[in-house]
DNA sequence: TTGTACGCGTTATCAT
DNA sequence: ATGATAACGCGTACAA
């Protein structure tokens, strides 16, 4: 029994506006270039046992059709798909989305398609991560939450590669690949101690993050031989959100009373120091760095332009895109079985801030 | 025959290890509760017809087992896919990340997923969209560049919507979307001329935007009453890039004699304003607005930070992607069938720069 | 070099 | 209410 039946009989008619519908299939273009669904395929996926002429008379019908490989099917008998899930929430804080921004392009140009999940509510996390099982995704990327660990024995079940960046890994099976909060926090502490200044502070959201809470520990820790001898004193700080109006709401509170207030401050990301600065300048009348010395983190682009030009430790977002892709298909190949834990150099960047 | 014939025989023994490669399928539910697949399949897609009894049986078999609907097969079969394609050019664009932001939100609220391509070379727009069509995307957004004509074809044939957000609408049969550009330009020459000063610019990119140029051209349309009658006089201003940087350098040069420079200056979007903004005052030590007047567009969150207070035309990234989520909608169901042009309201931000 | 036959996991259809 | 069967579009052993 030949293959055409598998085609079902149309009739004869030409029904017109039907073939608006119709989407067109290897099959297609093999009736049309009279050759079997095989060469088709073979044709299009670059085998070299094809003859020259058969090869061109099929391209050329697969042009002429308007026939693209149907990428779905395809990975339904390859079992393999090109989809890698991206699970972020929101687009709001800079750095994460120069992170994405590299990452999209590196997950392009290793030939597979980034699959967006915004989890906006941390409790949904589990079942959105569940949800880019549906889709059969060859990997996923964790920018921010932390999955529930319960999630990690089904991508294990699957072989699908978790990574989690800036993240706290407490996923089964996962890799963690994390910018170096440590050496961030020591540097941080080092360079506002060459400033003279005597009353440090490091300012942090509200109940603090895995990075700024790692940041922050190491800060205190560097500064703790001046602590006990009593040369500087440090003040915790904290603030509603870890953003721009975070940083501008809490400045104008704990700046209030200048003399007695922090005048060296470690803020746990770039976006909190903007506005902290902003505060700091112009509700407050301040002068940085005379005033109050301030260092942020991340290195976004925002700090350096002229109006902040924030000194501040850089992560490389492209760099870290880098190395997230680099593990993922290292794991997607099967080279790599075992979880791993990387660390990306950080960097001081000093500007006008401190 | 029964349909369990169609699970390979696998034998007796336990290979240790296996299952960890294999995945859970809806026969694996079925055999394991002791129905079919049809069955397996109707509780979990909500059949109304199917007793309590059994439904339970299957839910807790399916969760037991660790089983997901695999939606690449499901969507082999019923032809629809639940994938939005975003088209999109990087993510340093401040206006259209707070516009992907909700537009991601948006979609995935409806219960579609976006799949994002990058496409960094404006020339290879067309090919990147013909993979889109590989994932047997639902609809299209673009929110970049300018699709080929010829592509509109490919997807109106297979009737995959396709929505063009803030672009030139040249492609045969997409909707498209736009802020009212038209009446931006208006309002901000009505707002500059309102400030006294005689001088007036319009900064743009090299070469120029869709949006940019349109709302220049009203810009000087709306002055030119008042440039007949000599009272004011008009420059076009240029800028290498349409971004912070470019803004900056562009202001170094033109305001290097701020006797005889523009001095009530509209900029095609807020970012470029910026760039002005901290050229004028930090490095030209300028006063805004007394020495110059600066009006943006968007009104993107930097826009309202204390460092700038940028007034700006305001077009809201939420209702924008609620209109393309909603008109997207509309063309998947069929209701609409034929091109549409929407047009986004706009208003005025008076802030501190006018 | 090319064709045949089968299976990937699911849902729609028809039958019971 | 449930089961059996036929697609969906593709890649690929196997055969020729």
């Amino acid at each position: 029994m030949t293959e055409g039946k598998h085609t079902p009989a149309k009739g004869d008619g030409a029904e017109p506006g039907r073939d608006l519908q119709h989407i067109v299939t290897s099959a297609d273009v093999a009736r049309e270039a009279g050759v079997s669904r095989s060469t088709v395929s073979r044709c299009l996926s670059g085998d070299r046992r094809i003859s020259e002429a058969t090869r061109l008379r099929v391209q050329e019908t697969a042009n002429r059709l308007g026939y693209h490989v149907n990428k779905i099917a395809r990975s339904m008998n390859t079992r393999k798909s090109d989809l890698i899930g991206l699970v972020t929430s929101g687009l709001s804080d800079p750095f994460r989305v120069e992170f994405l921004d590299k990452l999209i392009l590196a997950i392009q140009q290793s030939g597979y398609r980034p699959l967006v999940i915004d989890v906006s509510d941390p409790a949904q996390m589990g079942t959105s991560m569940m949800h880019l099982l549906q889709y059969q995704v060859a990997g996923v990327v964790v920018t921010s939450g932390s999955p529930p660990p319960e999630v990690g024995v089904h991508f294990l079940k699957r072989n699908v590669p978790v990574v989690l960046v800036n993240r706290a890994g407490r996923l089964e099976g996962a890799d963690v690949i994390n910018c170096d909060n440590v050496r961030g926090g020591e540097m941080a502490a080092d360079l506002l101690l060459e400033t003279g200044k005597t009353r440090f502070g490091f300012l942090n959201v509200k109940g603090g993050t895995f990075s700024g809470n790692v940041r922050g520990e190491t800060f205190v820790s560097r500064l703790a031989p001046r602590l006990a001898s009593g040369d500087i004193s440090f003040t915790p700080l904290v603030c509603d959100s870890a953003d721009y109006d975070g940083g501008f709401n809490a400045a104008l509170k704990f700046l209030a009373t200048p003399e007695t207030a922090p005048n060296a401050i470690f803020c746990a990301k770039d976006h909190i120091a903007l506005g902290l600065l902003d505060a700091a300048r112009f509700e407050l009348g301040l002068r940085i760095p005379e005033d109050i010395a301030v260092v942020g983190f991340d290195d976004i682009a925002a700090a350096r332009q002229g109006a902040y030009q924030l000194t501040t430790v850089c992560q490389s977002a492209t760099k870290l895109a880098e190395m997230t892709v680099d593990r993922l298909r290292q794991r997607i190949r099967g080279d790599a079985l075992t979880d791993q834990r990387l660390i990306l150099p950080v960097e001081m960047t000093c500007r006008r801030t401190a």
